[in-house]
DNA sequence: GTCTATATACAGATAGAC
DNA sequence: GTCTATCTGTATATAGAC
């Protein structure tokens, strides 16, 4: 049996024939980051995947259930990510910088998925609308919570944490919005830069002594993105 | 005359009739910021004007044309409250803090309108994208150039000033995405964290002190967005 | 699994009466 | 300036042959 978007099924499956799943996907993916959502045709969709509309039907339930699963998808391991770097590491400072480093280094690379997961949320509507925002609200939960135990532990100086935290996440998401691996910056450069903004932002302190991310010595940015 | 959007027509027009002009472009920001320009059809905007959709034509030339004439009518107001800006303060510091408090006031004060300025270059295409990109870009590059200014003069310590003057845009634009006049935060009080942060992200300093908003007597935020 | 052909609804936009 | 009626194209989605 094909794996088929929707309908519960999962990225891959098991059984062989998930290569025209995946070219679905990737095709939906660039036609939904440059035109919106609304503004691609399931033609063009098909047309890109070389397929026709209806053979394309046989590969997904429909259109709304192909965005949710491309946005599961794309949240799901920043979610586990995180997850991991809360538990391996204690210090919020590193923890905050380490997980600025893998949501940006996943934003650089796959900016056209991370857009979409950024900017079509309001083309769901009720129980789509519902599963997906848990998804994000979870994921933006830990960054919330490492910084309110910076601020108990006395390493970061913000009064308001939920806000800092948004603007954290404002700041971070939009590199999905101008990146392009052409550019001059590399990426491994670009993440170590946007943890030191954050710990700046954060004010984060050892003692006396401002943090600055050569202070810390983290993994690179991909690490926790790996499986393990 | 009315006044017809689009077709080079200004917002309003000095002959009267200017209320239904006025109602459309209102109701097509509050659709078009739900559902996003592709998401909202005709019928929509013509309905929540209390008009059908004959009668919307005599107020617009085109579904293209109103979008283009909502962006600009939001950037222009920007670009010149910034030019202000700079007109008249001389500290980069001081500067880019008094932007940054007109940029989240602007954007905490109409939310749906900033929205889609940020997200629906996409619907637009040709000479339409190129007119809108341009005025975005003369504004952004306001903030390029009191960033490298105040790099210049040993004021800020970043060594990626465009990078820099992306994230701090990003940040700040992002209020538009959650701000709502109901929560508890006091619209000046998120205008001053935002400088406060923005300070830190640059580094700023006068000799060897660290800069803070405080430290700073600027005027209210919306203070340069009135017209003089 | 892939196709041709098509059902059904809705999109943006206009004609022309009043 | 506003309406009713409608044109024309395209949208999502499906039926059913191969």
């Amino acid at each position: 049996m094909a794996a088929r978007v929707g309908s519960g099924t999962r990225l891959r499956s098991a059984t062989g024939d998930e290569d025209t799943t995946q070219r679905v996907m990737r095709a939906a993916i660039a036609m939904f980051a440059e035109r919106g959502f609304h503004g691609t045709g399931i033609r063009d969709i098909a047309g890109a995947a070389g397929l026709t509309t209806s053979t394309l039907y046989h590969y997904m339930s429909n259109k709304d259930d192909l965005l949710v699963e491309i946005m599961l998808a794309t949240i799901t391991p920043l979610r586990e990510a995180a997850a991991r770097i809360v538990e391996s590491i204690e210090d919020p400072a590193a923890s905050i910088a380490a997980i600025v480093e893998m949501h940006v280094w996943a934003h650089a690379s796959d900016p056209p998925v991370m857009m979409i997961a950024d900017t079509e949320l309001r083309a769901l509507s009720g129980e789509r609308l519902k599963k997906v925002v848990k998804f994000r609200d979870d994921y933006e939960g830990v960054w919330r919570s490492v910084i309110r135990a910076g601020v108990r532990k006395q390493i970061f100086e913000v009064s308001q944490e939920e806000l800092a935290s948004r603007a954290l996440l404002q700041m971070t998401t939009g590199v999905a919005h101008w990146f392009s691996p052409s550019g001059k910056l590399r990426l491994e450069q670009l993440c170590h830069e946007y943890a030191d903004w954050s710990l700046a932002l954060l004010r984060a302190r050892h003692g006396k002594r401002q943090l600055h991310y050569a202070d810390l010595s983290l993994p690179r940015p991909d690490h926790y993105l790996q499986q393990p």
